[in-house]
DNA sequence: GCTGCCGGGCC
DNA sequence: GGCCCGGCAGC
């Protein structure tokens, strides 16, 4: 019995699902925000993948790589959409990874041990983003 | 309440 | 340039 899960995309989510409108879903209420009026039509498709799972494991199939994927993950398609709308990614619509900084790993009573711009409270130059 | 960091201050 | 903090957004 194989499978479909929709993997989020956003950075350091990784969240799963197993139906395509409760990933948008995750993604317009987690991420995006509730809603915008006039924007990009399903932009929240942008945000996920969508692959299918098999049982087992994947099949020894080496003759071609995966072929047709969904019309995402084009880097056309994402400059077109960055460009004209500057959706995300723009000072007021920020994301957060998950991943520990220097100010979390040391704590505040070990500040000497954080990078520079941590304890300049600049953006951290040692985890990357 | 805490973390990450932009903007802006002081030297 | 180095160094520090207020304040804010995202958890
Ligand atoms: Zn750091």
């Amino acid at each position: 019995m194989n499978s479909v899960v929709f993997e989020c995309t956003w950075r350091g989510c990784g969240h799963n699902t197993n139906t395509c409108s409760s990933i948008e879903a995750h993604i317009r209420n987690t991420h995006l925000g509730p809603k915008k009026e006039g924007d990009s039509d399903h932009e929240e498709e942008f945000y996920y993948t969508e692959r299918e799972v098999m049982a087992p494991a994947p099949p020894p199939t080496l003759s071609h790589r995966d072929m047709c994927r969904p019309p995402h993950e084009d880097p056309e398609y994402q400059r077109q959409l960055v460009g004209s709308y500057s959706s995300p990614s723009s000072p007021g619509r920020r994301p957060r990874s998950d991943n520990k900084k220097c100010r979390k790993v040391y704590g505040m009573d070990q500040r000497d041990l954080w990078c520079t711009q941590c304890k300049w409270k600049k953006a951290c130059t040692r985890f990357g983003d």
